[in-house]
DNA sequence: TATAATTAGTACTATAGAGGTCCTATTTTA
DNA sequence: TAAAATAGGACCTCTATAGTACTAATTATA
């Protein structure tokens, strides 16, 4: 149902934790104990991120992780295409030649459109946003700028 | 990816398709020759959209489907509802109940607000958009809306 | 009224991918 | 040198999706 996974899910709440100390490091035992995510899971997730540039990694004693950004510059979007690579609704978002239907396919063109939409409207979420703001007010800053139209 | 299922994808050529003659009744064989997606997923794409109500169907000799409103009213919202039930990007967009991490997860409220609006953004996007004004158009359309801000 | 055409409904199978776990190597601090 | 962490794979299990097939019900028409 345009979900994303589990795993992207968890980077957010696991993002958003660390967000909320910026200048401290965290270790992955740490982040599990605070978030209540499976360490082999945590740790996974904090590889990937760490691999896509999204996090800061220091190995040995005293290591951990932390932001290699500033929340307000870490987008959703962001977090979505490090996870998963570059959101794309349907196969043809990315690739014309992968598509059977494509010589006969009316449609391909919008699907492109409309996952662009889609994206732009996520790079415009910050973590900072998910962090600060919470709920409700992350509502009103989208209605406030009569985002959809 | 962020993707929609492929019978979800292969519902909107389907639909595409119905909406370019939209006074016709089409079997599902005569779309299976159209589309050139296989018999047996077409007719379970068939079925599921009639049954959610976007197709009407005829019995017998002759019979067939054909949109069940005009396609200007018909959004792709409403498509991807029909096959996969109500978007949420996560777990926690519908049912509050149903996510371990609840009690210690600040930011569910949000992901409910995010999948709202990727919710809204694909519901002005008309079937019509679709088939009548082709990819680059459909572009300008949100573009010269300011769709995204 | 019989027949052919067509959808409705249900059940089955196979496959891929996601989620999760564990082990070993490497690096760094103290 | 030892301890504390991350890095990088390998691996397994489970679920959901995609696709297929079969039978029942319905309708037009000859």
């Amino acid at each position: 149902m345009l979900k994303i996974s589990k795993l992207t899910d968890y980077s957010t709440v696991v993002m958003a934790y660390l967000a909320q100390f910026p200048e401290k490091m965290h270790n992955a035992k740490d982040i599990t104990a605070q978030t209540h995510i499976a360490l082999p899971t945590v740790s996974k997730i904090l590889k990937a991120l760490t691999k896509s540039g999204l996090l800061l990694s220091h190995r040995g004693a005293h290591g951990g992780y932390s932001l290699a950004n500033a929340a307000i510059k870490i987008t959703i979007a962001d977090i979505i295409t490090a996870m998963e690579g570059k959101p794309g609704l349907t196969e043809c978002s990315h690739n014309n030649t992968l598509c059977a239907l494509q010589p006969t396919c009316a449609i391909a063109g919008n699907w492109q459109t409309i996952s662009s939409i889609v994206y732009k409207t996520l790079e415009k979420i910050s973590l900072q946003d998910m962090v600060l703001l919470k709920g409700s007010h992350l509502q009103h800053h989208f209605n406030g700028e009569e985002h959809i139209k």
